[in-house]
DNA sequence: GCCGTTTTCGGCCCGACTGTTTTCAGTCG
């Protein structure tokens, strides 16, 4: 069994620990511990094995947790976890990701209702019976009928961090156990779409057939939903990802790789140039219609040269114009990873965060950066121990002072909440006195579209603002981009040269494609950076990247692919 | 339930807001 599904069970058991009532910090420390079990490198199945070493060397892990984890190592559950799950409806854990319904309104609701599912939660609400019950009225109704329908249309869908990982896991697992040589994702995957629904994997060459089965076998696929000569369709890991598996012979590894990549808008748009030209495309090649010759399939190259195209980066293949950019000659030279030459927004323990300055300076060396920015909360962020003016300055100061120290260059920054009314968290002194300032929103998301509209503007009035972090704050699967008008802000963005943040981490990757293409026909300039909050998130910037490509950037549209001088002259303050 | 030690138990992150109240519990971040 993997950590990550200890930690999962850890977690659900916690939430449901919540509803039960139990006490907040035993409930915390099973969430500590099924954080610490995510995050350590070393097996906790080979651990409980190896009578050399011990579970409780994973700092947050006790006896009693190590008794919880010998449990579900040896059957899969524990007993308080079974306890629990007879005394909650499966639906329960579902009903606590619903906005607006707590653990304690749960608790009121279970005891009152016979409820056990989401339909059923919200049948309730329809029907106006939760204001019946203390400190439930209309508006709570209303919210979580939004919320149900907003989970619904999250539902079966997986973040692409999620994506990567599986990805990754089966790609090597695969061709260790059956000598694949060659397997490649495609599909949403490999177009880098903020979200998937499955996970299209191809095999092709040595081992394609062998890596059918060894699939079907992999240790974390709980139910094979079919396997054949050709394909394999199974359910992966505890949140039931869908994988399908395709072997193929060589000849047609371009056409299939194609074709399963899409989008589907742009395979029927591509299929419709074909046709114009007397060809045929299909997921085994491209042929002439006259006598069924084939005239490309090996690579994706070819099919796309034989069609009179350019190859169109994955990224940009959803029928928004690149297809006749490709025949043109005017695709955009698409910024990659390695043009990314600084990481601009990043958290330390100095408040949520989980690692030191220095070892995020460590971390950005290793990424090979030549400078990051060091941007803790401020103050109104409560929950994070934000900064207030005194430490603001302080820690800039100690930036400065320890600067050479840390062998990269550090600029001392701060994420500064956007109060309700557009005010900055920190007066403009402080805020003076450091090298970077991203204004964030992370209160108030449901203000009518123009008082946001108003708030957002009124931020960017501080001279000291360079940067509008996560400037829609949706975050993937569970909450939509708040109402503004956008163009107006990047307009006013443009004029005072604050930039626009592709915000890298993963639950956010915020902006998105369709507005980073609108923005920069606005004119805006943009910064992508991670949002890290522990050394190795910094790693995360590929999918910020990614998000910058399908947005049609190149690297000099994004300010942190320049040097570090030149860097500094863009945020300098207006 | 974990941690750290003042070695046997006390501390563990907390402020703002919302919707419901008529003084505050629950949720969120």
């Amino acid at each position: 069994m993997e950590n990550r599904e200890f930690a999962r069970l850890l977690e659900e058991t916690a939430d449901l620990m919540e509803i039960a009532g139990d006490d907040g910090f035993r409930i915390r420390s099973y969430r500590n511990a099924a954080a610490a079990i995510a995050g350590t490198p070393a097996r906790v199945e080979e651990m409980l094995r190896n009578p050399e070493r011990k579970v409780t060397e994973i700092p947050g892990v006790g006896k009693g947790i190590a008794a919880v984890l010998g449990e579900i190592a040896e059957r899969g559950s524990f007993e308080r976890r079974d306890e629990l799950l007879r005394k909650y409806p499966p639906g329960a854990l579902e009903m606590l990701k619903i906005q607006g319904l707590g653990p304690k309104s749960l608790a009121v609701l279970f005891s009152h209702f016979e409820l056990k599912t989401i339909d059923d939660l919200e049948k309730l609400c329809q029907e106006h019976k939760l204001q019946d019950l203390p400190r439930m009225g209309a508006k709570l109704e209303e919210k979580v009928l939004r919320s149900i329908a907003q989970y619904r249309k999250s539902a079966g869908r997986f973040l692409l961090s999620y994506g990567a990982r599986v990805a990754a896991e089966l790609t090597a697992y695969l061709g260790e156990k059956a000598g694949a040589r060659q397997v490649t994702a495609a599909g949403s995957y490999r177009r880098g779409r903020e979200t998937i629904g499955d996970l299209d994997l191809l095999a092709t060459g040595v081992g394609a057939r062998e890596a059918l089965d060894a699939l079907a076998g992999h240790p974390s696929v709980t139910e094979v939903l079919g396997k054949g000569e050709n394909k394999a369709s199974v359910k992966y890991g505890g949140e039931g990802l869908q994988v399908d598996l395709r072997a193929l012979p060589e000849e047609s590894f371009g056409a299939a790789l194609q074709y399963f990549t899409g989008s589907k808008e742009h395979n029927v748009a591509l299929r419709g140039r074909a046709q114009r030209m007397g060809l045929t495309l299909n997921e085994y090649g491209l042929a002439r219609v006259e006598d069924g010759v084939r005239v490309a399939g090996a690579t994706e190259e070819e099919i796309y040269a034989a069609l009179g195209l350019a190859w169109i980066p994955p990224e940009l293949r959803e029928n928004q114009g690149e297809i006749e950019a490709a025949a043109s000659g005017g695709l955009p030279k698409l910024i990659e990873v390695g043009d990314v030459r600084g990481d601009v927004h990043m958290h330390t323990r100095e408040t949520d965060g989980r690692a030191t300055l220095e070892e995020m300076a460590a971390a950005g060396r290793a990424m090979g950066y030549e400078y990051i920015a060091i941007t803790d909360h401020s103050k109104a962020l409560a929950m994070a121990n934000g900064l207030d003016e005194k430490r603001v300055v302080a820690f800039a100061r100690r930036v400065r002072k320890m600067g050479p120290e840390l062998g990269i260059r550090v600029f001392s920054g701060l994420e500064c909440d956007i109060r309700k009314d557009g005010v900055m968290d920190i007066e403009e002194d402080a805020l003076a006195e450091l090298d970077l300032v991203i204004a964030s929103v992370h209160s108030h998301f449901s203000l009518e579209p123009a008082a946001m509209t108003e708030r957002i503007l009124r931020a960017m009035e501080s001279p000291s603002v360079r940067i509008l972090g996560h400037p829609t704050g949706r975050v993937l699967l569970h909450r939509d981009a708040y109402a503004y008008e956008f163009e107006r802000v990047v307009k006013e963005a443009v004029r005072r040269g604050v930039m626009l943040e592709i915000n890298a981490s993963p639950e956010r990757l915020d902006l998105h494609a369709p507005l980073i293409r609108l923005a920069k026909a606005l004119g805006a300039r943009f910064v992508i950076s991670t949002d890290a909050h522990d050394p190795k998130h910094l790693a995360n910037i590929r999918f910020g990247v990614q998000m910058a490509r399908r947005g049609w950037l190149e690297a000099r549209d994004v300010i942190n692919t320049q040097g570090v001088e030149e860097f500094q002259k863009a945020i300098q303050k207006s």
